[in-house]
DNA sequence: GCCCTAATTTAGGTTAGCCTAAAAAATGGG
DNA sequence: CCCATTTTTTAGGCTAACCTAAATTAGGGC
């Protein structure tokens, strides 16, 4: 099969855009990928015919394209990525939506299979399908080079000392006693003595 | 001035690399330039040329390269953009080293610089120099789209409840009584009623 | 069922980014 | 200081990814 690895952006981005316009099976036309990729027409039908060699579409000439399992499946993993990459700019970056999506957009061709699982890791649950806070940041070791780690990460034969993570919901009633709120800075030092 | 947003990744990589072989003020051998960039040294020149018409770098025949005032603030922009991005994947996602390096050395050409920024900021102090623990996850109104700030994003006009901050080096000992540590899930739910 | 229009493909052109092979320039040993 | 070796450049070729213009096919209206 053709290894993911090797598409070009233009190849992955032209699968995303089939995928996209892809309606309950229905074989997708030229000229609205040209509409959506912003491509003339003639561009079009070079890229999917390569793909079609590619075995990542069934292309067939006049008929638009369909993807193929194996296309699908890249076109999966890419939407996927851009999900993840969306969600960290936004969510926790606070990058504006437009930006974060054009960026995403560019970024989801250069992410492994490694930095999407541990990124989606680190994501969590979806805070739009669950209004929870998950703060598990954990500095281990201080010597030498210190690491942040999703919690969900760490029970891997990591080692060091924990310097904090907490789970209680009692426990923003202590922060609020202790005036604790935006503007300030944070910090917490070692724990060790606890 | 030729726009950043403009070069290719061949180009920035190329830049970048004249960078790193400048040892003071000397100009860089298309040799090592071939070396370095694993590319033939007919591409190289090509490449230098290139550069050259575009301002970046000060190309000499025979003589090889030096950037230009503007080619060195390219090289910075993106060694900047490196350096933070892989900070985040080794700090934050825990990736190994060496992937967090070819990932960050992709990722650094798409970034924008407002996500610059913001990256920066989300990681704060670098844990190297000082071990300290910054954790400042913020949500922001539990109804529409959630998000988690850092905490010197928030304080721009945002709305919504601050789900959690916390600032104390006497919290880890709450923490500790509350027997929270690794493995257990972290949720905070909503503290209106404080 | 034929024709006209719209959609699509083909043909042919361009540029960036790579290559190899050949030519030219620099450089250093004797 | 000259020539042999190394370095660099030039020349010429390739592919992907874009384009425009021309040819072809599909499909709907009458």
């Amino acid at each position: 099969m053709a290894s993911m690895d090797a598409l070009s952006e233009s190849a992955e981005m032209m699968i995303k855009n089939i995928n996209e316009l892809a309606a309950d099976d229905k074989r997708v036309r030229t000229s609205d990928l040209a509409a959506k990729t912003e491509l003339k027409p003639a561009t079009v039908t070079e890229m999917i015919q390569r793909l079609g060699d590619l075995g990542l579409v069934d292309y067939e000439a006049y008929h638009g394209v369909h993807l193929t399992k194996q296309g699908q499946h890249v076109a999966d993993v890419i939407e996927h990525r851009f999900n993840i990459l969306e969600r960290f700019l936004t969510e926790i970056l606070g990058v504006e939506t437009t930006e974060a999506s054009e960026v995403a957009c560019r970024m989801e061709h250069v992410l492994t299979r490694d930095v999407e699982h541990k990124l989606t890791t680190f994501l969590g649950v979806d805070p739009k399908k669950e209004s929870e806070l998950f703060c598990h940041k954990i500095n281990i070791s201080e010597d030498d080079s210190p690491k942040y780690l999703p919690l969900s990460n760490y029970s891997k034969g990591k080692k060091g000392t924990v310097k904090l993570i907490f789970e209680d919901e009692q426990l923003s009633k202590i922060l609020n006693e202790k005036g604790i709120r935006p503007g300030n800075k944070i910090m917490l030092k070692n724990n060790d003595d606890n």
